[in-house]
DNA sequence: CTGAAAGCGCTTACAG
DNA sequence: CTGAAAGCGCTTACAG
């Protein structure tokens, strides 16, 4: 499979011009005036040989590979993380730039090297985003110091690199209100307590709608584990045990659609129907459950692809750059988590 | 952020030898004799200013980027499709090749330019993995035949591109001999109609299954859409309706886990437990459904990941020029889908 | 055993 | 308005 490629210096040789114009026309090279009789014999032989310049010599020349590297901490663990690939895939193909990603073992060890972040800069990565699994904040690899870098789901400890997240506490501040607005007043929030931002910003989140609503922040907060069992003893806990039909909750707000998926079975077993004798909430809009439960799960969705594009968008204008930074850096974006309504939740019974 | 690049010149100075040399040793070029004093005294030099190879520079020369080229079509709509990049990257990883990715709208025309895979040559990949949703056959575009390429989730038309694909039947069958093997014979099929490559071998598979155990193929395929409310009416329709409890199935096999998540509430909704009323059984193994369900569901992995890795195992042998190919086009490889077995199988009840 | 030199395919001051 | 030449940072015949 031979590519016989075809170069500058062949086009140059078929326009009958130099390798100088053909590069400043196939450019447009500002400050640069070529006789558009010119320009067209080079368009034409260049279009005629199917000329394509060799990104890799260019990006010698110019220092600059046209590449920004992503860099996935476990990829797999997160649901949805292909999002975030896909919205920086699609923002890097409309500026031109090449995306390329490795997924690294997690690796909490500040001090531990990172090959990683390594073997972008060998390519010459002209920007770098550091995908982490949710944490908080994260001591940045050194090596992400010496190149425009963003980071995706956890803030730089020293406030150096630009990052976004999730606003999980307005998303879920959202649904309390949703909930409030439908005319439910005994909402309950099925929490957990692992210790990532998710699970402190959506309890932050609930009681920030409770109390805006004037509502009892506490009363209604179970802990269960994270997951469809929890919710399902979550919900069991809330609406069973003899509890007064006057006094439970009428609608249960759920850490996640896991658990979402366990309250469901709950109130079927209790014999409750969602959402006409109880509402739920989910957060995370988890494909395939989210529209596959049965009615279809009311829930927030994340904004990974968004998270996804603001990074290369971000990324590349530290390329630039504009340094909006060192401001940019300061404090993570929060990117909205928007509430997906399908079917259940509905008003609680008069 | 000056990226104050040592190359080899500062290496060669700093250890008193020519480039030429730096670069042998630091390559281990074979058929070069060097004395070991003086590898040792590039080394040091190389370690002590921290040098790394520009590996753009490298491939100019070279002429092999070392950069192979994933374009995944619609990657954001199959479930897990995560995993397939996964897979490619982390085997891209242990050969030291680097993964860019390209996602594409879908394109079905085969007349239709596909820039992506342009994108990718000119960056001089030097070799494309081509990810396409599933579909039976793909007439591929014609820069695909110009550098070493692999398909995945699709065989080439012209029989010239290697494949690699689940094998789906082979998948069904070894569920039905699983579900025989515990003592069923009235085993059920939700299937499904749309004409993918999945549909018919999902089902291919079970009617071989039931015919090796000797058990009619047909007798209890019904068909429905493939999501929840599928498998819902499917296990209705299969369970209900008077259907006298000695003859009806015992065990529903369902064309994927949102059928089974389908199918989980209409044996509720009937008074059945799963697995001791009725057994059940899921294909894709799709997180977060098959873990989440009560009881967790026994089903059918795809080995996305190793599809992944397959591909870039391939076509780094391709590059290589080990071309075991024209062999390898030929014929689609066909990669196990192994049982998950959980806990919705149990014997019929006596 | 080691090194001088050409060249990979471009871009870009600089000169005319 | 156009082109000759240097150079990006490497590798690799080739010579000694």
């Amino acid at each position: 499979m031979p590519r016989e490629q075809v170069g500058i210096r062949d086009v140059a040789a078929a326009a009958g011009v130099s390798v100088t114009t053909v590069s400043h026309v196939l450019n447009d090279t500002p400050h640069t005036r070529t006789s558009e009789h010119t320009k067209a014999r080079v368009r034409a032989a260049a279009a005629e040989l199917g000329y394509q310049p060799n990104r890799l010599a260019r990006g010698l020349r110019t220092r600059a590979s046209g590449m920004v590297g992503l860099l996935t901490e476990e990829i797999a663990t997160t649901p949805h993380a292909g999002r975030i690939i896909l919205g920086a895939q699609e923002e890097a193909s409309r500026r031109g730039l090449t995306l390329a990603i490795i997924n690294s073992r997690l690796n909490t060890d500040p001090e531990v090297e990172t090959p990683e972040v390594q073997a972008f800069i060998d390519r010459q990565a002209d920007g770098i985003i550091y995908a982490t699994v949710y944490h908080d904040e994260v001591v940045t690899p050194d090596e992400l110091h010496v190149v425009p870098a963003v980071l995706i789901g956890a803030r730089d400890r020293e406030g150096e690199i630009p990052s976004v997240m999730p606003d999980e506490r307005g998303g879920a501040a959202s649904v309390v209100d949703l909930l409030v607005r439908k005319g439910h007043r005994r909402i309950a929030f099925a929490a957990t307590s692992v210790d990532v931002p998710a699970t402190r910003g959506r309890l932050q989140g609930y009681r920030d709608g409770m109390l805006a609503a004037g509502l009892d922040p506490d009363e209604f907060v179970v802990e269960a584990v994270s997951e469809a069992s929890g919710g399902y003893e979550a919900t069991i806990g809330l609406l069973d045990h003899g509890r007064d039909p006057a006094t439970r909750p009428t609608a249960v707000f759920c850490y996640n659609d896991r658990m979402a998926m366990g309250a469901y079975r709950a109130a079927a077993e209790l014999g409750l129907q969602v959402p006409a004798d109880v509402s739920i909430v989910g957060f995370d809009d988890q494909d395939p459950i989210a529209e596959s439960l049965f009615p279809a799960l009311t829930t927030v969705a994340l904004p990974h692809y968004e998270m996804g594009a603001w990074a290369v968008r971000t990324v590349a204008s530290l390329i630039e750059g504009r340094d909006e930074v060192g401001l940019l850096g300061a404090h993570p974006v929060l990117l909205d988590c928007p509430i997906v309504e399908r079917a259940s939740v509905a008003p609680p019974r008069a």
